[in-house]
DNA sequence: ATGGTTGCAACGCAA
């Protein structure tokens, strides 16, 4: 029996947020930390500071948006940064292996409006990925995705969602692409640990959205059914955005017996 | 009220 501790974060740059993840890491002591929206190119990523910290950081990033990088008390193997058949120059998926667990970290496309050109590239994007997972499935058994969905499962997901219906990050087509990952064989470990829990991970920087509790729960962590089975615990970290100059996500966290 | 805040990086774009 081994205990396993993954969780995710959307960091919204980690040039300014870096002194947060590295508090946050010394504190929660994860095995795996999947990182989103880091918005830096390679070159500039800060791996010294986690080598520093005891971790291993492999990382796909750009200039000033997206980019994604996983933090690993193991060496990680089987790196990955694109899914098949999607030609796309931003960086929005970083896979690797930890141990014997495929994890796949990802950033999923925001859509801006449900009429924006930005809205169909997350729902083909989502489909792609859909094809990818049900192959990688079978390689992986033991496979976890987790990070920014920028989808809200469910209305227990979204603190109003007669306000939110149809909007994007909670419109039926989205919702649609989620759930159908799921029927792939994937486990919404927060809900499964919670089903009743109002919580959410992200707040509107704008009109004192976190302070008045409107928020949304789209960071998400999937386990395959087998390894959803060994989940004991998944929660939000809240209380990271509250700190000073906070991202607009909080970390999810989820723990592992594995056999 | 089509608002507001943050980050990047350049006076707008993306979230």
């Amino acid at each position: 029996m081994r205990l396993f501790k993954i969780a995710t974060w959307n960091v919204n740059s980690l040039r300014v947020r870096l002194p947060h993840v590295l508090a946050w890491l010394k504190e929660a002591k994860p095995d795996v930390l999947a990182l989103q929206e880091t918005k830096l190119p390679d070159a500039d990523f800060p791996s010294a500071a986690f080598i520093d910290a005891g971790y291993d950081a492999v990382f796909s990033g750009q200039r000033t948006y997206n980019g994604v990088a996983v933090i690993s008390r193991t060496k990680p193997t089987d790196i990955l940064t694109d899914l098949p058949g999607l030609e796309d120059p931003q960086r929005r998926v970083l896979g690797m292996v930890a141990g014997d667990i495929r994890v796949l970290d990802l950033y999923v496309p925001n859509g801006e409006s449900v009429n924006s050109e930005k809205y169909q590239y997350k729902l083909n994007w989502l489909k792609k990925l859909d094809l990818f997972l049900k192959r990688e499935l079978q390689k992986h058994p033991r496979m976890i995705v987790l990070g920014d969905f920028n989808i809200a499962p469910e209305d227990i997901d979204v603190h109003d969602p007669a306000l939110w219906e149809g909007q994007v990050l909670f419109s039926v087509p989205e919702r649609k692409a989620f759930k159908s990952l799921l029927q792939l064989g994937f486990a919404d470990c927060f809900r499964q640990i919670n089903p009743q829990e109002k919580s959410y991970s992200w707040w509107d920087y704008r009109m004192n959205a976190f302070r008045r509790g409107m928020g949304l729960r789209i960071d998400h962590i999937l386990a395959s059914v087998p390894l959803a089975s060994q989940c004991v615990k998944c929660y939000i970290d809240k209380s990271q955005r509250g700190l000073e100059r906070p991202s607009d996500h909080a970390p999810v966290v989820a723990e592992f017996r594995l056999t």
